[in-house]
DNA sequence: CTTGACTCTCCCCCTGCGGGAGGCTGTATA
DNA sequence: TATACAGCCTCCCGCAGGGGGAGAGTCAAG
């Protein structure tokens, strides 16, 4: 009969864990002493707990270990266990070697510019958004404000509610200074019938590369730019139309009140 | 000002993590009403909340975030925090490479076998020993009796203590059945002079690949077959003599007692 | 008999939140 | 204007796998 200290040195096991293993129903001492409650292990137990220690270097938890340690586990299920895990773990590398990646590119940018970025890019997924909206194609950027008049003047007529910040769509797949496609849209709930030029449609939702700039829009490009830099150097590529949402603006609308605050979407996918 | 609720949506942050965020000091709110409580933020602090997730997803942890996020923060400091982190990410990228070597190895050894092993192999770091010790060359395995009376009747004659389970170490290179280089070792404190063959020294420490035997010692050759399979199978070459220690051993010693115990070490390092 | 090394149980701590209880608040509607 | 009802607040517990320590009981040697 060896106590607990003894068994944790032959073992390498902390005595901490024996306890825990004890409770948990992974190996129980071979007595128990009633008085004292000292618990006394035999080597011949030592088996048992190698399993366990091997199954927890696979990555098993120890719920799962007492599954796989039940006398009656057929062959099939270790099996089954065993893929799941090695699943798993397949996907836990992928995670770490995408997150790699994204130091690496980090630290490739610092070694650059030897500055931080004023612009921090991350990958959200967004669920589809029911818009009332006006599309077309107007000379400038700067020109949406009649587009803009036209849908709320329609919107709140019917008065739909609100579902978020308003936003336009970017359909050009390329930059343009004139000749701009463009939609602009409130997202709304319920629906609400079309009229004339204003639409409801169901904007897609999916993966976005999302940053937000701070301040006035005629400095907008520089987070144009920093987000481009990212998704080329994250391995991402863009996958349909850009998105700008206000998510304050000035009333009415300047180029240059630096109290604005837009947030900038790429729809991405990995390549 | 924006409650929790719509600055949550607006960011895809649960309000769980931004009043944890609030608490930890990453993101306290624009205003908090002094009677009610109620947390109101501005867009403005999208970007600080970006910058928060961004530092997430490369793997730093709430603490080291609030580090990263000091007005203070040199670049010198950003990039050293990057360099720890892309070092951590790549061990565990190592790790799980090797966990998932060793899953597929048991995958292949059930699909070869379609049962589960008898033994446990676990890898475990051994500290250097001190020992009294004889060695010498025998005819055979079972010849070590002699050995083993010369060490404890000097061993005991100096009432040393003992400070483990004896072991023996066999010094062939390959496996031999006859004229074997043993050396008997009984572990002790501190240390006892050294008389006629009877020698004190240290077993050097290092990483071992142990499985445990149960059972009579003439069937320990499944032990030893499972070990080297399992050392071949996972990367793993012997770097040293082989070791048994006699957990549990029959007094006197027998060749078919089952109820002995007895580990089997190889020094392994990897290939 | 005493001392010192072990052992016992119980409780709190770690991360990054999620879930829920119990109790205010703010707003939209009847 | 009264009342829902959604939204917000502050606790408190739980998670995995133990680590650290308190306070009290046990064992073996000198």
């Amino acid at each position: 009969m060896i106590r607990i200290g003894d068994f944790s040195k032959l073992s390498q096991v902390t005595v901490k864990a024996l306890r825990l293993y004890d409770e948990r129903g992974l190996l129980r001492p071979a007595r128990v002493d009633d008085f004292t409650g000292y618990r006394y292990y035999s080597a011949d137990q030592l088996p048992r707990l190698n399993r366990i220690l091997a199954l927890k270097d696979l990555g098993f938890s120890l719920e799962q270990i007492a599954q796989l340690l039940k006398d009656d586990l057929l062959v099939e299920q270790l099996r089954g266990m065993l893929k799941m895990k090695r699943a798993e773990i397949e996907q836990r590398l992928e995670d770490e070697q995408e997150r790699l990646a994204r130091v690496e590119a980090r630290l490739r940018q610092i070694e650059r510019e030897n500055e931080m970025s004023n612009y921090e890019i991350v990958i959200k997924k967004i669920e589809p958004v029911r818009v009332a909206a006006v599309r077309d194609t107007i000379p400038a950027y700067s020109q949406q404000g009649g587009l803009w008049n036209e849908l709320y003047a329609q919107v709140g007529q019917y008065g739909a509610q609100f579902a978020g910040p308003a936003l336009t769509v970017y359909y050009d797949e390329e930059y343009k200074e004139r000749d701009v496609d463009v939609e602009v849209c409130q997202p709304i709930h319920g629906s609400t019938p079309a009229h004339g030029r204003v639409k409801v449609h169901d904007l897609p939702g999916g993966a976005m590369a999302s940053a937000v700039h701070n301040g006035a829009y005629n400095r907008i490009g520089q987070a144009y730019e920093a987000i481009t830099r990212w998704v080329e150097a994250n391995g991402y590529k863009i996958a349909g139309p850009i998105r700008e949402l206000y998510l304050r603006a000035s009333q009415p609308v300047r180029q240059d009140d630096e109290s604005c605050v837009t947030e900038i979407q790429f729809p991405v996918e990995k390549v």
